[in-house]
DNA sequence: CCCTTTACTTATCATTTGATAACCAAAGGG
DNA sequence: CCCTTTGGTTATCAAATGATAAGTAAAGGG
């Protein structure tokens, strides 16, 4: 087939999926925190520990706005840093207990949608959804 | 297997889809855009003729911030409104010439780094992707 | 021991985005 | 023909985010 069409099923796709994470992850992030600042907790709670480095580079951001909010979270009691002792210059991030009940909570309530969403689908299918997920995830969204 | 297996690798495979989407539409949009106002001429292009309070709901925002920004969208000549003549409150908006040949631009760079990551693909395997792809956003993404 | 680089911080400013109130005009039902 | 609902606008304010300049302190190479 020509590429273009596999272009035109990414883009419907990544849509669909930008939407349905959307309305699946909606209002489930505290009051308390603005959405720059969930997204980082995402972040550091799939990748901890970090550095201010890697955060201000994958989420595309500059150092002092990374540093800014870093230190918004750390006065929220929801993540914590600890200096490198290797090279004092670095510091690993983590959440803090307060930071992981919060995000669980966050994750919990995406999962309860998620299963509304593929409740009704048998082991069957689940095993298919599994196989096709680890393919797209090896050869496309790698 | 477990539900949680599942909604493990959902979480892990959105992740990535976001990571891969936002690498590959980096820097696509024209200066002149704020990423609001781009993300808005996208579901245009993708959904025209809508009205402003599609907009508004699909995009989670407010009707008279929808306003504004399709008012700054309309006075940058790049979409057009005509009002339903059947019911004359409503709007049908869609890109002018110029919105059109701004996100053809756009889709093409993203259309280049797509195929960058994909062109290594033997026929069978795009095959296999579409199959994937159809499969996911019938039973889960929805 | 200097000098450069890396990792991060502080301060400041402009711009973007979100939220709210108050409004207008067309549609449509009784 | 009134009254309510729907679709949209304008104005205004606060908050969040982005960008930049200028700084500190540790690391590491020569």
């Amino acid at each position: 087939m020509d590429n273009n069409t596999l272009f035109q099923k990414f883009v419907t796709f990544t849509t669909a999926v930008h939407q349905i994470t959307s309305e699946i992850s909606k209002d489930v992030k505290s009051e308390a925190l603005t959405p720059l600042q969930y997204k980082i907790l995402e972040y550091i709670a799939v990748s901890q520990p970090v550095t201010l480095s890697e955060i201000s580079d994958c989420m595309h951001m500059s150092m002092p706005n990374t540093s800014r909010e870093l230190k918004k979270l750390t006065e929220k009691q929801l993540c914590e840093r600890v200096t490198d002792p290797g090279d004092r210059r670095k510091q690993g991030i983590t959440l803090s207990a307060a930071g992981e009940h919060m995000m669980n909570e966050a994750f919990r309530h995406i999962g309860i949608r998620f299963a509304e969403r593929t409740g009704h689908l048998s082991e069957a299918e689940r095993q298919e959804i599994i196989r096709a997920l680890d393919l797209l995830q090896e050869k496309v969204f790698y």
